[in-house]
RNA sequence: GCCCGAGUGGCGGAAUUGGUAGACGCGCUGCACUCAAAAUGCAGUGGCUUUCGGGCCAUGCGGGUUCGAGUCCCGCCUUGGGCACCA
């Protein structure tokens, strides 16, 4: 297959489109792309984060995204490594569903439809994914893994019911998701959402958030997503103290703070209008204001209650008065709805004098402020513009008045507890996991009530639940589940009892979906369980996980959590699933996002097709650092595409007369280490510039290559370009595929210059350079800088100081 | 408001982590090839200035540390993303 001498000036074309099919094929007919699971001695596992198939089909993140992760995978089975590279469908959930709603099909219909056309573009981009492990989410043979999840945590008591406020669209008749809210509206239809309450079932991850929280700390993840997960998780140290109700029996007020150091500042309480203990509170006189008032913030949604920073603080005043245990004196109890249910006990004490929230709310309801903190040089008793949350010591505070405030903290906790006043308690902003979904288009939840045994979880052996076809599955305005229409499906023997009992009509979440899947891929011909233990054992953790910080909490946190349940059940050895993560960036096109309000959206295939899958994936990754994305633009591509075409070219051309050239073959070293380094952390980037330019030194001034100096080069491309290196390769007359074989070793010695260029400063200017030798002393750098008349025409005087860095600079202070 | 990140030529972006700022690519200019154009190849390309040797200025702005700062420190400005009454 070596060229001959003198080659011909007209080799074969470069048709990317053909080429590439003629390769997508046969990596097909041979199996290339499917490690062999049980026997692989080097497993790699290379994740990248599944796709929702939407009916427009793949976009140009997910392709960024996947290349970026396939480039990653490409070369480390160019390391020896057995790479196993899944694809799936995350097919489930309300999006999917409110898409068939709008076009007048249904999901059962649509989906395969969806994923059809996914998988045709997925592989034009010829990622190297074993199309053997597919997935779906929607899959019976899938979600009936994702049943037995549920059933998991609820035997191990993590799945539990309660009541909880949603978002409520009154038009779409329907639970709305937080970021389907704006501005107090519904997204889609702008109608004014509502509050309600329903019984929803949760998973309990704040038992596991410590946990969590601690992993942190050594697991390979860009550090973006690490501190995105802490902030969320939100721990926080405080205290709970008990306040008693003036004249009242009752159980006293627990309140959660952070400051138990303002103690003595506070001057009243509140309660979030949802606390239970409002109603025992509320004085008659005070009862029909304080139910007015929880009337009204009822109605409001849930998200525009949050969202409350600019507009005014309300309250009500619930006639009661409770005790100050730090200084005894009476403080008023108030309602307001800038407490919240959720967080902490739902009640809190109020310290104007150094919380903005509490200040706002005194000045509007005219209750005391007291400053009991102040900073060093301050006045004590000065009045407050505004709450002061900043450091200090201790004022107006009694027996602590001038201990430094951070100090205060566990000493007036450590008094109160001996007073039996207060515990010290640590907080989490996380909720648990809202699992239940009053939708049709999810797994149904495996749970039967029963009206003699109550819910009971739906054997194991008897799932999947299938999710039933019906045409109807448009919500109703009930808030309840349209599979309680279907009769036939809802009615059902209590497989305790065996008397007729009716099934969960809720489904469960698309996060729960996607918190494992991962385990599901290497083990997805194994029908008998989730995961086989051998197969698990082999290839998990996850390798390398590649995917978007957009799911830098929800998706990732949740499918750390149900790891770590399993690994607690005894299901799996490890409690982290994925060793190493790292966040790719976005791509962004004239400064913007993609999105089609912006009409700023590219369309893949129309690029693929112009100028080939390998152009694209090397250009995608070119645009900039991979994990920080880039600016698309339509220009740069054909850069790329002659680079290709000269690696094309070069290789066409490439001689076996006599030896490389020294020169060629030494930049050639240089270029085989850069690349294999800037790829391992993904720095496609510089990789890629370094190839480039490399081939301008292997073309330089026309020269024809000498075929050594360019059949490396074909490996380095692979991992970007694997068609046009499949191609090449055989070319050059391999029997086996280009990922048959071993990334390219460099020759250190070749790798470092003798020969150098000495910077020389005066005065820390650059005045000139002088070519040495790599381990040139000082003194004879001093004399080849003296010498040099350009150099020495600034050394005006004694030179005071002299600094040489070796192989690298020489600065002459004069 | 809080938490991350980024500001470097006409443009996308490099810079061994304190040591030649602008690699690589796009664009632009010139030349070669061509009847011509495209494609391709070669050369040039931060700004100002120059007696053509060079000189000065330049990494968002203002200070500082250092022989030396895009890189470190202090104070601002702009911008992208995420979270948001979390007590």
């Amino acid at each position: 297959m070596s060229t001959s001498h003198p080659v011909p000036d007209e080799g074969p074309i470069y048709d990317p489109t053909a080429l590439e099919l003629k390769w997508q094929r046969r990596w097909q007919e041979r199996r290339t792309n499917e490690p062999d699971l049980q026997a692989a001695t080097s497993p790699f596992y290379q994740l990248m984060m599944f796709p929702y198939p939407s009916a427009e089909g793949l976009h140009v993140g997910n392709v960024f995204a996947f290349a970026g992760a396939d480039i990653h995978g490409r070369f480390q089975r160019l390391q020896g490594n057995s790479v196993f590279e899944p694809m799936g469908f995350d097919a489930f959930g309300i999006h999917s569903e409110n898409y068939a709603l709008k076009v007048g099909g249904h999901p059962m219909r649509l989906i395969p439809q969806n994923i059809g056309n996914f998988r045709r573009q997925l592989r034009r981009v010829g990622l190297m994914v074993d199309w053997k492990h597919e997935l779906s989410t929607t899959d019976a043979k899938y979600y009936k893994w994702t049943q037995w999840i549920f059933l998991q945590l609820f035997k191990k008591g993590l799945a539990y019911k309660k009541k909880a406020a949603v978002n409520w669209c009154p038009n779409d008749k329907t639970v709305l998701a937080n970021e389907q809210v704006e501005n107090g509206l519904c997204e889609r239809c702008g109608a004014r959402v509502e509050q309600r309450f329903l019984e929803q079932w949760f998973f309990r991850i704040t038992d596991y958030a410590e946990r969590l929280l601690h992993n942190l700390e050594w697991i390979d993840w860009s550090e973006s997503t690490k501190s995105a997960q802490r902030n969320w998780i939100g721990r926080s140290e405080g205290a709970e103290i008990s306040f008693a109700i003036a004249g009242n029996d009752g159980p006293p007020l627990v309140v959660f703070t952070t400051r138990p150091d303002t103690i003595f500042g506070a001057t009243y309480l509140v309660l979030a209008p949802e606390h239970p203990q409002v109603a025992a509170i509320t004085t008659a006189g005070q009862s029909a204001e304080i139910e007015a008032y929880r009337v009204r913030t009822a109605k409001q949604d849930v998200v525009s209650r949050k969202m409350g920073e600019s507009a005014k603080k309300t309250g009500a005043f619930t006639g009661s008065y409770a005790t100050n245990p730090a200084t005894g004196e009476r403080i008023p109890i108030w309602v307001a709805d800038y407490v919240l249910m959720e967080y902490g006990t739902g009640a809190i004490m109020a310290v104007p004098g150094h919380d903005e929230r509490d200040f706002a709310f005194a000045q509007g309801y005219e209750l005391p402020i007291i400053r009991v903190v102040a900073p060093d040089d301050s006045n004590a008793n000065a009045p407050l513009a505004e709450a002061y949350t900043g450091d200090g010591r201790l004022v107006n505070s009694g027996m602590f008045e001038g201990v430094p405030a951070t100090e205060a903290k566990s000493r007036v906790t450590e008094w109160m507890v001996g007073l039996s006043a207060a515990k010290p308690v640590v907080n989490f902003r996380l909720h648990d996991w809202t699992i239940s979904r009053q939708r049709y288009w999810g797994p149904p939840i495996p749970i039967i009530y029963c009206d003699d045994c109550g819910a009971q979880p739906v054997p194991e052996d008897q799932l999947p639940v299938i999710l039933p076809e019906i045409e109807d599955f448009r919500p109703d305005d009930t808030g309840i589940s349209p599979l309680a229409r279907h009769e036939e499906w809802y009615r059902v023997p209590c497989p305790k009892c065996g008397k007729l009992a009716r099934r969960e009509t809720d489904v469960s979440d698309t996060f729960l979906d996607s918190a494992w899947y991962f385990l599901r891929y290497p083990s997805s011909d194994f029908d008998s369980v989730p995961f086989d233990q051998t197969i698990t054992r082999k290839w998990l953790p996850v390798n390398s996980y590649i995917g978007g910080n957009e799911h830098a909490v929800l998706h990732l946190l949740y499918s750390r959590f149900i790891t770590m349940v399993l690994h607690d059940m005894g299901h799996l050895t490890f409690e982290e699933p994925y060793t190493r993560f790292r966040a790719h960036g976005l791509i962004i096109r004239d400064g913007a996002k993609m999105s089609k309000s912006k009409g700023n959206v590219v369309n893949p295939d129309e690029f693929i097709e112009r100028w080939g899958a390998d152009t694209f994936r090397t250009y995608l990754m070119f645009l900039g650092p991979f994990e920080e994305g880039g600016d698309f633009r339509d220009a740069g591509i054909s850069g790329v595409r002659r680079f290709l075409d000269r690696l094309w070219k070069s290789a066409h051309d490439a001689h076996t007369d006599g030896e490389p050239d020294l020169a060629v073959m030494r930049k050639l070293q240089q270029t085989i280490r850069k690349v294999g380094e800037d790829t391992a952390k993904l720095s496609y980037n510089t990789a890629i510039a370094a190839m480039m330019e490399y081939m301008n030194v292997l073309r330089a001034s026309e020269r024809d290559a000498h075929r050594a100096e360019v059949e490396p080069l074909v490996q380095l491309v692979a991992p970007f370009a694997p068609h046009i290196a499949e191609e090449l390769w055989e070319l050059f007359g391999h029997e086996g595929g280009v990922f048959e074989s071993r990334w390219p070793k460099y020759d250190p010695a070749l790798v470092t210059v003798d020969e150098i260029e000495l910077v020389v400063q005066v005065n820390g200017k650059v005045r000139g350079k002088v070519q040495a030798a790599r381990d040139i002393t000082q003194e004879r750098a001093m004399s080849l800088a003296r010498g040099d008349a350009g150099i020495s025409r600034f050394i005006t005087g004694e030179p005071k100081k002299i600094i040489f860095v070796p192989g690298r600079l020489l600065n002459i202070v004069v």
